[in-house]
Formats: structure tokens, sequence, C-alpha cells
DNA sequence: TATAGTTTAGCATACGTATGCAAGAAGTAT
DNA sequence: ATACTTCTTGCATACGTATGCTAAACTATA
């Protein structure tokens, strides 16, 4: 009665009825390894290429109990960094022959909802990007049978599997990188209940504590051009400049430049050192050459599939956590 | 055999046996609309809740005909005007109560293989973006029943729905701005056989030879900042350089800033005016601050939806074309 | 040629839901 | 009280596929 859409698809009791054979046996032309002859799985092939006929997956799926769709929730459309890995996701899903719902979460959309739309679709397993899992409510509805993923977050008590990168290490690494030949800093971060943005700068800030350094100025920002380029301008505008800012995301930190440069002719690395974080493709062009903290984004991604798979073709599996080492691109924005 | 995933799954059925109903009065409880009394709903709603019961799409697909799953072919995950769509989209589809399966085609990926994925799915309804059209092969297979809208694409005879951006008369328009106060002009055009490119270099020539001018220096790139660089390093080391550049896309356009002002150390726009297309988010950046033709991205993306929904709603519908207007964004890369 | 062993085919059923139909319950007007 | 209408409810079936089981067809061996 909604809707009228009745399309007239063929199944496999028509091509059954057309090749003489009953509907088991074009089943089985189409499961790889099933018993079948030869002779046979042509005719039914033919007659299926004659009717157009193509499984029906969410038929199979059901009488399977699995549907070989893999639940994506995603935030930020808007950073090349999950962009990319967005990417790079699909393209393995797809490699070892699943298939993506994608979920977007921008917006204000709730993890729950979403999660719970996957879970409807029966979803043969979840990776989860980038949600905000402070709330105890989103960290209980990740509790399901059906096997999840986290990327670039994880579970405080370690209790869901999850792959990142190693934000407090790679924040110390660029407190070692900048002491030497910088006597002020600054850290732009992002919101305060983002874990990645704490790690990072928590990581900073305790690896230049342990060379005595007990000042840093702070100033929070979006994961964005925009607000990076307001937060460096608040920074450089008042009194006492800092010579070394790190910037928790690389957005960020190419908006600091272009703050540093254009609103207070600042030239770097000469008057001012960047760092950011990532390594997103506009790090390495041409008039940035931002020095940064490269996630190991690709690998990153690949092992994100591979767990979740593992996952869900042995069950009952422990979680795995896999943390992975920030690598430092030295780049033309810091002095040495 | 090959999957021992078989979770405990619960069904309406064992929330009926808990709530001492009947199937279908669970099945009923979950419609909306449908014949049920409050009593009764809230009844099985409770014991739902306490089984922790969601009905099964995947169950109901099968029944309704439909699974109210959009597919999504996608490209370029590294371009920031294609992922921005992306975010566009899939807002939109949940926004109508779809859900979005997403299909990659990049790294030569088929897109006759990922389409006939999506059909094995029994997807309601597909849009691909930026598929390469151009053989005759994949032209037949987009003959589906199924409803496809074609996004910055269209169909030669225009038999196929579409959504795009009138790439001829924004090249025009470029064409329009740059003549009065330029002499030499150069093209970085995209690959041949893409039909966007060719249509936006086309207009942008046709735009000149209006007023006269027959010569423009041409350069293919890849749609990428480092493609767009080589192009526009290897133009302007050449003799007789161009006083002006259009780039096929703002990516393109960027590289070729850099290169201008970084390895021949050209004023923009004093030396040479840039102009790209699209209008992606770095084109707004501080040091670029690119004059472009700009698509209306956000209500392309919608309207996309928007006429892939009406067609799933009112099948035997006449495909139905949209192309919208460019409209110019002067910026600070081009001379007035 | 007879027999045991191996493939192959078909029947019947299950997966979890929606829905037409008819019967029952409840309410309304006479 | 009766006849009539409107709501609810459960039964049965359908959606398109996979698969255990049994029977039939074939193959190889003696």
């Amino acid at each position: 009665m909604t809707s009228n859409n009745k399309q007239q698809r063929v199944s496999s009791i028509d091509v059954a009825r057309l090749a003489g054979v009953s509907q088991s046996a074009v089943s089985r032309a189409f499961t790889p390894g099933a018993s079948i002859s030869e002779k046979k799985k042509k005719v039914i092939l033919e007659a299926a290429y004659r009717l157009n006929y193509r499984p029906n997956v969410i038929a199979r799926s059901l009488v399977q109990n699995s549907t070989k769709i893999i639940g994506l929730v995603m935030t930020r459309f808007l950073s090349p960094f999950y962009t990319t890995v967005l990417g790079d996701f699909t393209r393995h899903i797809q490699d070892r022959g699943y298939s993506t719902l994608l979920l977007n979460i921008d917006n204000d959309r709730e993890v729950q909802d979403v999660m719970s739309t996957a879970l409807q679709y029966q979803v043969d397993g979840l990776i989860i990007t980038s949600a905000n899992l402070s709330s105890p409510m989103v960290e209980s509805s990740l509790h399901t049978k059906t096997p999840i993923v986290l990327f670039n977050r994880y579970s405080e008590n370690n209790d869901l599997s999850a792959v990142y990168c190693d934000g407090y290490d790679g924040g110390r690494m660029v407190a070692d990188l900048l002491i030497p030949h910088h006597r002020r800093f600054a850290c732009i971060k992002g919101e305060v209940k983002s874990s990645t943005s704490r790690d990072r700068s928590e990581g900073f800030i305790s690896g230049l504590r342990d060379h005595g350094i007990t000042e840093c100025i702070a100033e929070h920002a979006e994961f964005s051009y925009d607000s990076g380029f307001a937060a460096a301008k608040k920074i450089l505008g008042a009194g006492d400049r800092p010579d070394a800012i790190f910037c928790i995301s690389d957005l960020m930190a190419l908006g600091a430049i272009d703050a540093a440069r254009s609103v207070y002719g600042l030239q770097i690395p000469k008057d001012l050192s960047i760092v950011g974080f990532d390594n997103i493709p506009m790090a390495s062009w041409h008039d940035y050459n931002l020095t940064t903290a490269a996630q190991p984004a690709p690998k990153m991604a690949e092992a994100t599939v591979d767990l979740l798979l593992e996952a869900i073709n042995s069950p009952s599996q422990d979680t795995m956590v896999l943390k992975m080492k920030t690598e430092l691109i030295i780049r033309g924005t810091t002095r040495s």
C-alpha cells in the first residue's frame, strides 16, 4: 500500500523452471563448491543469464544468518584524515568480500541511533570511528553480540576491541623535537571531551615538564582550519608570544600557519615553529610543508578491518587493542 | 559450515511468546499505523524491551520487496569535493529513512562489478558518482529496473536521470572574467575521457574564441594537487608565459599557485591570474584565496537524493536531468 | 554382471517478517 | 434487547534462498 515499486524480480524458481531443474539445483549452481555436475551447472548458468538472474543476497542472508555487511559509523566528512581512511576502509572491506553500510553521525546524530539501525540490518560487524564514548549510555550500547572495533578511539576499561594511535607518545615526541631550539610553547587543543585531543596535548605537556618546562599557553579549537586560524591569532596577539605551537591536528596547524604569516607577518620557522598531527595530504603541500606527527592511517585502517573480520569468524575471542606508534615527519615548519 | 557465528538472535516469535500474543501482533506493534490496541501494544513493547528485541530489517525487506537501502557508487576519496558531497549524501539519505550502501570504485574496480553487488543486495536505488560512462558496456549495465541517478555526470543520450553542473557554461564564465585583463591564456585539463573535464575546458576555449582569441596553451593533468603543480611548472617553464591559467579543478589550481610562486617567484595575481573550479574548502584558505567557478554541491547532493526517491516511489516516471548553474566566486587570484 | 562406493538431484523445511482474510470483540445506534 | 458498524486478533501464507536428508544415477571394482 505504501510502496508500489513492485518490480518483476526474477527468482531462482524462474531459472529452475526454464532450465528444467529444481530450485535447489539453481542455488547450488551459484554456490562455489556445492555438489552439482558441471553439465547441469552450465545449463543453469545459461538460463540464469538469459533471465538476467542475480541471487538475492537478502534472502540468502536470512537463512545463512550472515549479511556480509560491515556497518561503518563515521563523522567528520570534512576532515581529510577521516575521508582518506574511509576510502581505505571501503576498499579493504570490499576486497574481503564484504560490503559497507555507511552511517553518518555528523550534525548531532546519536551514535546509539545509527547503531540501532545497523543492528536492525543485521550487520556482521561494526567499525566505529571517532565516536564520543564519554557517555555511559553509549558505552553500554556498544556491548552487543555483534563484533565491534573502535577506530581512533578506545574504551577506558579496554573491554572493546580498538585500533588507535598513541597520541600521548606522539605528543611527547613533538615536545622532544621542539625543546632544544625553543623557549616558549603553546598548544592548540581540541574539544575537552575528545580523548584523542586530550592524549596528544597531555603527552606534549608531560614531555615539556620532563625538561622542567611547566608553562604552556593553551587554547581550545575545533578540528578545522578556521578554528586553528582563530586560535593562533588569539595566541599570537597576546603579549609574550610563544616561538613554538603544537596543534593537535594538521588542519588546525595549517590555519595557524596562515594566521601567523598573514596577520602578524611572522616567518616560519624563523620566528615561529608549528607542528601538526595526522599527516594529511595538505601537510605536504609546498607552501605549508608542515612538520607533523604522522598517524599510520593506511595500516590502521587495514588492521581495523582485519581485526573485525577475525572477530566475526571466530567469536568468543578476546577483545584486542592495537595501539600504533606515531612517526615524526620533520618538514619545514620547525627549526633545527 | 563456513561461519559459526550463529548468534542467538531474538525474533518476533520470542517476543510473542513472552507477551502471550501472536507473532502478527508483534509485527503490528512495530508497524506505525497498524491495527492494534494501545493496551496490547504496550505489553508487547515491554516484552520486546526486556528481550532487547529489534525487528529484523532483512526479513522485512524480503516480504516488502524493499530494502530501504540506497547504493552509492563513489570514487575519489582523496578529493575534498567528492568527500564533502559524500557527507551530504549520507545525511540526506538517513534523514529520509534510508540507509547507504557505499561502494568504492577507486583503484580500477569496475563499475559493473560493484553495481552487480548493489543489485544483489536489492538496493532500492543507486547514485552513481563520477563513473566513466564512456564504454558502452557500462552504459548498458546502467539500464536496470532499479532507479539510478547519475551525479556530476550525464548520459550522452539523456536516457538516465542525472544531476550535474553546467561545466561548459562555467568555463565560458571564467573566460569572460579573464579576457578583459589578460592577453595570453592557458588551461590545465583533466583526463580526456572525463566529460566533466571536457565540458569545462571546451566552454573556456569557446569563450575565448568568441572574443577572437584562438590560442590557448593546454596541458593535461590528474585531479590532484601534485599533478596541477607539475602541469603549471611545465607551462610556466616554456617560453612566452601565459598571464592567466584556468584549472579544471580547485585541487589543480592550488598546486598551480604553489608552483608559480615557489618555482618561478611569480606574484599572484599581479604576474599571473589563476582560476579553479569546484570551490572546495581549501579554495578559501587565506594564502590561496582562489577565484573559482563554484559548483552548488550541497544543492546538487540534496537534489540527487530527492530525485532518486521520487523515482523509487513513483516508477514508470520519465528520466529527469537537472543541470545546475555554476556561480563565479571572485577572490584574490585574479586581477580586475 | 553384480556390488559397493561416490556423485548428484530433488523434496521438504527453515530463516524472520508482513499482511489478506475471516472470525471474534467491542462499541453504537435503533 | 437487536442489528449494525468499527476495532482487534490470530491463522495461514508468502518473500527467495540454503541445506539436511533420502533416493536415484553414475562410476569403478571385482
